[in-house]
DNA sequence: TTATATTTGTACTGATTGGTAAATAAATAA
DNA sequence: TTATTTATTTACCAATCAGTACAAATATAA
């Protein structure tokens, strides 16, 4: 019998070897920030060294290469601060999903502790052919994100708080434009007040069950 | 008396060494066309002559170096594909130009002809900070069009198709917003039928004179 | 203390980046 | 033909790219 599956000892493995220097979250938080500044190509290692204050060969031990750290950074970035994205569905009705998402989007992109506009945006544009992967990749997402608000738009459907005839595809298309286009406007300066009255001008389009 | 002032001399310069093996103009658009897919640190130099089908030793006597032949792309692209941009501005009302302008835009970012979406946008977010003055130069350049949109709103609001309390700034974000917004759907995917059918439903945000 | 395991810092690799020197080729002017 | 001018080709440059070999450093286990 051995003790691990007793309660009383720690269930982390004990160390062996010279302990790392840095905590791998904080790290992977610094590169998030690096990679959704200046997206995926336009982020280097030795850029990521200096925002990490950690060597190249410690990186690669701890992420693999710079895709995987692009990638993990990614899912923190879905799972952490964008987490609004699939959060907002749970509203009840489908205008109430769309204006949350929108107004938390344009606080979102001009928060000022974080770099402005969205990652997936401005890194999927960024790539050229030798990171046609990671471009796939996240253009994949956004489709993903797009197709989740058409199947809430359904519901809606379902629920009554959208006419029968709405289009659901058209109508997460129009959201998915006006979410990239507000990044695309956060990355170059606009401030929260301005997307914020973008937001209402967008919402005025938005069909009403009669 | 020189006869350069003749009418009876071609005005143009008889050339004196070794002629051009390539057509400048012609190089220009394949240029602009390799930029256009993949934004100016995605374009490498030998990237470009394989598009021009020239040497690099001829790129850089004919234009310099790659930010003075992306800034001559850049002009050949807001004077050629791009003009409608300007030229929408013309029509009659307010919400003829504004539906024109997005419709044209529609039907430019899916052109099978050339690349999806639009160069500036593109090229723009692509941006490492190594290349910070062209990104500069383009941002300045939307901005310098959304300036143009909001002047021709105050136009309106004095024809009297716009209402007086319309906020030309902010509709001119819109629009622009929603073009940013398309460029990025067009250059993942999204068909003509699609960015036609969000421009009808843009459309429906757009206020009229009472 | 000694052996083992793991991370660290230094210094490197080969490939690619934008850009160029220099010799050769092709035209006109004399 | 000969001199001059311009363009092309080949081969290169220094800087930077992502990625790594290796030895010194630091921990636990014996």
């Amino acid at each position: 019998m051995e003790n691990t599956t007793l309660p009383f000892t720690k269930p982390t493995a004990k160390p062996r070897g010279r302990p790392l220097a840095f905590n791998q979250d904080i790290a992977l938080d610094a590169a998030l920030k690096v990679f959704w500044s200046h997206g995926y190509e336009g982020t280097s290692m030795v850029e990521l060294t200096g925002a990490l204050g950690i060597n190249k060969p410690s990186i690669y031990a701890a992420f693999g290469n710079k895709e995987e750290l692009f990638r993990q950074a990614l899912t923190r970035y879905v799972s952490g601060p964008a987490a609004f994205v699939s959060e907002v569905k749970k509203l009840a009705t489908a205008r109430q999903v769309v204006e949350s998402f929108l107004q938390q989007a344009a606080e979102f992109f001009t928060n000022k502790d974080t770099p402005n506009g969205c990652l997936i945006v401005q890194a999927a544009l960024t790539c050229g052919q030798s990171s046609s992967a990671v471009q796939q990749e996240l253009i994949a997402y956004r489709k993903h994100v797009e197709a989740g608000f058409a199947a809430r738009f359904e519901q809606a459907k379902a629920d009554g708080d959208l006419p029968q005839q709405a289009d659901s595809k058209q109508l997460a298309k129009y959201v998915a434009t006006i979410h990239q286009g507000m990044s695309v406007q956060a990355s170059t300066g606009a401030t929260r007040e301005e997307l914020l009255a973008l937001v209402e001008m967008a919402m005025k389009s938005w069909p009403t069950a009669i």
